[in-house]
DNA sequence: CGTGCTGTTGAACGAAGTCAACCCTCGTGG
DNA sequence: CCACGAGGGTTGACTTCGTTCAACAGCACG
């Protein structure tokens, strides 16, 4: 584990050794891929900071990102013995580590792991509505809602994917997104302060858009 | 308990009592909805046998079929106090049903379920990676493939669902999913006996298609 | 200042959606 | 026993939304 991090870390490693240990804390820089689809699996893993994403590519090189993870979110799932996704930083993140067999052994964290698989499993049913039924503006406006909770307000929302990133993962192309991103402010209902610094304006008719998420 | 049965097979009677008996069996017809999106989350349920679909529907009445169930799944989740799909039986099926209280209680059945919510999950991600970045001919491909594991090879599978299903499952019209199987006929890669009896000829080229998945 | 990214915008194209006609199968009742 | 009707399925013609291809703009960095 611990040189796999710091191999991909590159040039951006920092933490020199952090122990393979039960619940270990590891901080990983930005847009570092931790875990590769397709790697035996062999540990189960929890953000505890920052944020990160899962994808999946075909063969042909297209990609979807199938999930955004923040505190408190798992990964490193599998189907059978390999990791079903690659997993990625967005920003600079901390993560924690279980073996897998710790799941039968600890029933408080197999408990935990349970109850966010559940929310994790519904975010998926949501997502699952607006790659399948959704146009690209709604999902746009969607993803934005996500991003934004309620108690932001006024405040401004600091966007941690490129376009690219943020198609990948609403099935859409970067261009499309863009258009999107132009038609909400020519609406009015979100400010682009830069390209990755947004404020949504109008709440209400977003969140129409989105369809009542 | 058996009025229970007969009062849900007899057409889809919204919403039920569900007597609090764990682990207890139920029995219920083809075609009926067991659960609806936006009810209070009360119990969580396992296929015992049979085939059930999860679904989501969007104000305007666009639905998504977000997880098709098989025995040993299990639905009934609620990212907050609501359930977050509806659920309807696509054949007879029996299901089971626990107190949500009894995930604490019980370590053998959370164990149980998380491992279950891990396959799941990961279905999800392959499901997200169709929606968002498959065409419609690989979409169907993979939904056939899906369904008719290795296990029979000349067998012919029978679809209990209508393309309307399907269509909403892969986030297609029930025209295109026609489309799509004439297309695979035409190839060679299917034989449709009847519309839902179908035979895969060519099972690597329909793995081709699928994304080698 | 270039140079290299990322993002935006425009024009043309194409895959899937829409609308509509028709077919097939099966169950029912004359 | 056949005729009919209803529901699901197929196919065709046309439209539309998002993609593709391409040019250009803003910005950070050397």
């Amino acid at each position: 584990m611990r040189q796999i991090i710091e191999e991909r870390t590159g040039s951006y490693s920092r933490h020199a050794s952090v122990p393979d240990m039960h619940g270990a804390y590891l901080r990983v820089a930005a847009h570092v891929t931790v875990l590769h689809e397709g790697d035996t699996a062999r540990r189960i893993m929890e953000v505890v900071e920052g944020a990160m994403m899962l994808t999946k590519l075909l063969p042909d090189g297209r990609r979807q990102v199938v999930e955004l993870l923040g505190p408190g979110d798992v990964f490193g799932l599998a189907a059978c013995d390999v990791y079903a996704c690659s997993a990625e930083t967005l920003t600079t993140a901390v993560i924690t580590t279980h073996d897998r067999g710790a799941l039968d052994r600890d029933p408080a964290l197999a408990s935990r792991l349970l109850r966010r698989f559940e929310t994790q499993l519904c975010a998926m049913h949501s997502h699952a509505l607006v790659l399948g039924r959704m146009s690209a503006l709604e999902r746009v406006a969607f993803f934005l809602l996500r991003l934004m909770p309620e108690s932001v307000v006024g405040g401004t929302l600091h966007l941690a994917m490129t376009r690219q990133e943020i198609a990948d993962f609403l099935g859409l192309t970067l261009e499309t997104v863009s258009r999107a991103f132009s038609e909400l402010k020519r609406r009015g209902l979100v400010a682009l302060l830069r390209a990755d610094e947004v404020q949504i304006n109008d709440r209400n008719s977003m969140r129409r858009l989105a369809g009542a998420a």
